[in-house]
DNA sequence: CGCAGGTGGCAG
DNA sequence: CATCGCTGCCACCTGCG
């Protein structure tokens, strides 16, 4: 019996990405064998992508202890290692590997055999209801884990972690090629790699031989001139002046060797004599002087620009003889790691916004120390996660500026070479880049351990993070007061009938909570109040937890970088985590709250809490009820606590402000106006960033205190936030808030509705297989969390931060997740589930059809929806798949019997699948169907269930396939015979378009992922319009307006919108671009620019009307 | 119109 | 050596029937 997929001759189109996707989901044959095969679609063909391996840095580590020394010595900032620094090695922005391979598919030519695919679906059907029993070999004895060990009673630890997939019973041939194969030796571990590398060595071995002979050959053709100079002066005291200046006009000596405009040729080929120059020097030097300078900047390519001290035949030098490359002109393609400068023009600091702009003195210090500092230490911009979106906007002001004064532009630094046109839209790897590509690719990466490629990744990463501490407390915390809320519920509800009296709120908060108990838990305590203090991990870009009101006093906030927080007050003591007195300080606290006889207590956090105590002060005062508290909790913890009280959560948390630290406010109702009126806006909970932000950009205010918020009206402010948000601020801003802290009053409102884990840390995958076997990793963590919650849920996210094409590789916070895109993507099991099995599969699948690049992911997100108690009945409007259990399974679903006679629904009740939409009520519309559709519902699910999960997978794979194959497409494409537009432009999307067949494909792909330019999905269309006006902007002052390859990326776009039928988009860009053109007349590059314009406002009107029609 | 999925934002 | 950037919930937007 072979379980047969559809094969290569259905897909017969030119377009990797989808094939590999599409190879990975249907391309397999046979029940385990397949799995060979499909593992060689997926990673044997050798791609560009392949290469790609971020370099670890040598270095000599020094250490530094970064404890405390008991008592009260201050500590000195330490200087650190650096982050290993890696090349740039930028992808693609615009995925296509079939422009690398054209014509090499990644579809398996051999003979699949076509069972699967050619059934019918009714065939299909009865095919998958026959494995049950036909097929034998898929009922090991194992298989029935699933309804005995596992179901019957809850699985036991060790249990949880064992690798869902190899729970299932497998033959073992399976084991080197299971998508999700756990490898349980090391043995195993290398037979694969070693299989891997088999497979892809032939056409990488060719690729980095072809890159070896294109630099020697440049190398070869370099000026001889320019080599002889450094060695004709080998006994100059300072070799380096000697050097030509490193960069030169574009029209220099030797220019008129070159085509006319090959500007990038030229700069290329001086970049490579460049290069010959600068080790013949430091072979010079190390000989000459007999030493050899430690390579610190080994894999750094450095660019200097402007004015700095040192100056830049300096730095050249310190760069070169410490390993590093120096790099005379900043090419078009990414390929520098660093740029150096002291200050930069509006400009530049928009160019350079992708880049590690660093000081000078990060150089002189780094050799100074003998090792690579921090780069982050010695940012001239700061660009990272938190702070990018200032930079944006500071980019976004500058921007503006100079669109008032064109001349401000011309008195930019004239050091460096012409580079914006290739800096605005290029981003592609320089193929002539010396990768060094390192054949081995685990050695090349040697904190691979540190990463969640590590199996025991996770519990590392959880057991130190303290946010993942402060989110399972909170829940606890919340699930722990529920309960005892519903519990006191019947006798509650009797006695104390609801009155609408004035509630009396106080909201109470230990005074930095993490600083206060790691220095009083510290050998000897520290005094809080004497030294600057903060709780964090390690240095420069670790988090700063929390600080005392000492280092506050310095402008040092929670959540800042160290490294920041030391710039601010550079003699602040960093403290450990200690999360067992957090939570041991946190249960005395509520043991107290739970003494007082309240009406309610809403846990806000380990630390912080809400007080209904509406009743008590019908006989005592609030003030003496803080008080009391107070002296109370540091009575019995040594930590002060801090407490507003008013008469709602908002006055509470705003008088909680006031009082801190160490204190007590209390806000009355008459006071309200004036209390407010000096706090500012952005002081209002749930004003963060972004709302201020956009109020401040709307307004043209900076800091809007909240008197003259009272000014603006509730409209003004909907047409700002919206509805609900802008309502919620007009009240605020009065003092009004209905927020119920009562847990009693809506229980609902309080459960549990989703639980997700997130890993947004060390997320660094080299393939897909890495990245399964850690979703397999999270869906035993997920099983494990909602086994504690006693929860199922039916419905499932995936959410992944991909890194922003235009972030660097390797962010300035170690193993962080830096500037990212986020996409998410959910599905439903149609039943409840809590298997490990189950959620792995889903997860893999989710993370198959988002269809992004392993090694650009940088966190992860799963999350389950639509939790249920489990054994609780569900709504069964909510589950779409109708489970037929005929046989009723033995073991957990029998104790869920409610469950599953819910789902005993009949199936002609049932529609489609494929219309998710569709509520079982909504069936009797008397639709015509399309005749073949699938019913999913005929499926024997019991049957199903029963198969090992790998099948399982495989067959909902092939449901999927054949749902989205039924499913009618909307749009047709553009016919481009008619209409000529691809000979007008040569693009890799008319190749693509011009194949119809590419449509049918793509539907296995998230649409989301096929679109993208420069790396962005065209979900972020705001994203790509920003910067395709930032490209204008730089190219609009050269006559030969932007390069010739950045306007075939932007005609591809373009192209691409017309093709998916996105005539909007397309004709939103063409108007956002003429608008800015139009107020650019006078500029140099204007006729080029105006005549791209012209050239799709063409395109655009020989789309035939029929065309447009049909689209619109 | 309501609903569902996707995205963004916020708090500690 | 770095470093441990979690997590739940609300609101908004868009596309669909
Ligand atoms: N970005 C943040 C914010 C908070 N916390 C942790 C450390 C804090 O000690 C604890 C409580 O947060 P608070 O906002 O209550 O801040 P503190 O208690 O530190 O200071 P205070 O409440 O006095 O302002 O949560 C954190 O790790 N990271």
């Amino acid at each position: 019996m072979v379980l047969t997929s559809s094969s290569a001759q259905d897909w017969s189109i030119d377009d990797s990405e989808v094939g590999r996707l599409l190879n990975s989901l249907s391309g397999r044959k046979g029940g385990e064998e397949v799995k060979e095969e499909a593992r060689e679609g997926v990673r044997g063909e050798p791609s560009e992508e392949d290469k790609e391996e971020a370099h670890e840095e040598d270095y000599s580590s020094t250490d530094v202890d970064e404890s405390v020394i008991a008592g009260s010595q201050i500590e000195v900032p330490s200087s650190q290692v650096d982050v290993p620094s890696s090349q740039i090695e930028d992808s693609p922005p615009i995925k296509t590997a079939s422009q690398a391979a054209p014509g090499t598919s990644f579809f398996k030519t051999s003979g699949a055999t076509d069972e699967w695919g050619s059934m019918n679906n009714s065939e299909f059907i009865a095919f998958v209801n026959r494995l049950g029993s036909t097929n034998s070999q898929f009922k090991k004895p194992q298989s029935s884990y699933m309804a005995t060990q596992k179901d019957i009673q809850p699985p036991s630890p060790e249990e949880l972690t064992d690798d869902d997939e190899a729970e299932v019973p497998k033959p073992p041939t399976s084991m080197l090629t299971t998508s999700s194969f756990g490898f349980n030796t090391s043995d195993e571990r290398d037979i694969f790699n070693q299989l891997e590398k088999e497979r892809g060595k032939g056409s990488e071995g060719d690729n980095s031989l072809d890159n070896h002979q294109d630099s020697q050959a440049a190398a070869k053709n370099a000026d001889p001139d320019i080599l002889a100079t450094s060695t004709a002066n080998p006994t100059t005291p300072f070799p380096v002046a000697t050097l030509p200046p490193p960069s030169l006009p574009p029209m220099d000596v030797g220019s008129q060797e070159l085509e006319f405009g090959d500007y990038e040729t030229y700069f290329r080929n001086k970049q490579l004599k460049q290069q010959n120059q600068d080790e013949e020097y430091v072979d010079f030097v190390s000989k000459a002087r007999n030493v050899s300078y430690p390579k610190i900047f080994k894999d750094c390519v450095i660019y200097v620009n402007g004015k700095t001290h040192p100056d830049i035949s300096q730095l050249h030098k310190m760069i070169i003889l410490h390993g590093g490359r120096f790099l005379a002109y900043l090419g078009a393609k990414g390929n520098a790691t660093h740029i150096i400068a002291e200050n930069l023009t509006p400009r530049k600091r928009i160019e350079f916004r992708n880049y590690k702009v660093v000081k000078p003195e990060w150089i002189v210090q780094s050799i100074e120390a003998g090792k690579i500092l921090p780069w982050g230490d010695f940012m001239l911009i700061n660009m990272d996660y938190g702070q990018k979106k200032l930079e944006f906007r500071r980019a976004a002001e500058s921007k503006e500026v100079e669109v008032s004064k064109a001349e401000a532009k011309q008195v930019e630094d004239d050091n460096a070479p012409p580079l914006s046109p290739p800096s605005q839209l290029s981003q592609f790897t320089d193929p002539e880049e010396p990768l060094e590509t390192s054949p081995e690719d685990e050695v090349a990466d040697d904190y691979g351990h540190l990463t969640a490629k590590d199996p025991l990744f996770l519990d590392k990463f959880f057991a130190k993070s303290r946010l993942h501490h402060l989110s399972s407390w909170k829940m606890d915390l919340r699930s722990k007061f529920l309960q005892r809320a519903v519990e006191t519920l019947r006798a509650r509800r009797s006695e104390k009938p609801k009155t609408t009296q004035q509630k009396v709120v106080i909201h109470v908060d230990f005074d930095c909570f993490f600083a206060t108990v790691s220095a009083l838990k510290h050998d000897p305590p520290l005094d809080i109040n004497k030294y600057p203090l903060c709780v964090t991990h390690g240095s420069s870009g670790s988090d700063v937890a929390s600080c005392n009101y000492v280092a506050r006093s310095k402008g040092c906030k929670n959540g800042m970088w160290l490294g920041q927080a030391r710039k601010l007050c550079p003699n602040l003591i960093c403290l450990p985590y200690n999360f067992d007195a957090y939570e041991n300080i946190s249960q005395q606290f509520y043991g107290i709250l739970l003494s007082l006889d309240l009406d309610s207590i809403l846990p806000v956090s380990v630390d912080e809490a809400l007080l209904d105590v509406t009743s008590l002060c019908e006989t005592e005062e609030p003030i003496a009820i803080m008080t009391s508290i107070r002296s109370n909790v540091f009575e019995k913890t040594g930590c002060s606590v801090s407490c507003g009280c008013g008469s709602n959560v908002l006055l509470a948390k705003l008088a909680l402000r006031r009082a801190k630290p160490d204190g007590i406010y209390t806000v009355d109702d008459a006071d309200i106006l004036s209390f407010t009126a000096n706090l500012k806006f952005r002081d209002l909970p749930g004003i963060g960033y972004s709302i201020n932000a956009k109020l401040e950009k709307e307004l043209h205010v900076k800091n809007m205190a909240i008197d003259r918020l009272r000014e603006l009206s509730q409209s003004k402010l909907i047409s700002l936030f919206g509805v609900k948000t802008g309502t919620t601020i007009y009240e605020y801003a009065r003092g009004i808030d209905h927020t119920s802290i009562d847990i009693l009053e809506d229980p609902e409102k309080f459960t549990r509705k989703s639980l997700s884990i997130d890993v947004n840390w060390g997320i660094r995958f080299d393939d897909d297989l890495q990245v399964e076997d850690f979703l397999s990793r999270l869906s035993q963590v997920m099983v494990k969390r909602l086994i504690e919650t006693g929860m199922v849920g039916s419905s499932l996210t995936l959410k992944l931060a991909m890194r922003h094409p235009d972030a660097p590789i390797e962010p300035a916070k170690f193993l962080g997740m830096g500037d990212c895109l986020f996409v998410s993507k959910s599905s439903k099991f149609g039943i409840s589930t809590r298997e490990a099995g189950m959620i792995s599969s889903e997860l893999k699948y989710l993370w198959r059809i988002l269809g992004e690049d392993a090694k650009e992911l940088r966190g992860v997100s799963i999350t389950m929806n639509k939790l249920v108690q489990e054994g609780k009945k569900e709504d069964i409007n909510q589950l779409k798949l109708p489970w037929k259990a005929d046989k009723q399974v033995q073991g957990k679903e029998e104790n869920n019997s409610p469950i599953i006679k819910r789902l005993r629904v009949s199936p002609k009740k049932v529609p489609a699948v494929h219309l998710p939409a569709s509520s079982p009520q909504l069936v009797p519309q008397p639709v015509p169907q399309p005749p073949p559709l699938l019913e999913r519902d005929q499926i024997n699910w019991d049957v199903f269930k029963e198969l090992p999960m790998e099948i399982q997978l495989e067959i909902k794979q092939e449901l999927r396939r054949r749902e989205l194959q039924s499913t009618p497409r909307k749009r047709r494409i553009i016919n481009r015979q008619q209409n000529d537009i691809g000979i007008m432009l040569e693009s890799p999307t008319k190749r693509r378009i011009l194949n119809r067949e590419v449509t049918i494909t793509e539907k296995l792909i998230d649409s989301r992922a096929r679109l993208r330019f420069q790396g962005i999905p065209i979900t972020k269309f705001d994203t790509i319009k920003e910067k395709l006006l930032e490209w204008m902007d730089c190219t609009i002052d050269d006559s030969n307006g932007p390069l010739e390859v950045d306007i075939e990326m932007f005609n591809d776009l373009m192209l691409k919108l017309l093709d998916v039928g996105e005539l909007l988009k397309y004709l939103d860009i063409l108007n956002m671009m003429e608008i800015r053109l139009d107020v650019r007349k006078d500029r140099q590059g204007y006729d080029k620019w105006h005549r791209i314009m012209d050239q799709l406002k063409d395109i655009f009107g020989e789309l035939s009307s029929k065309d447009i029609e049909f689209l619109f």
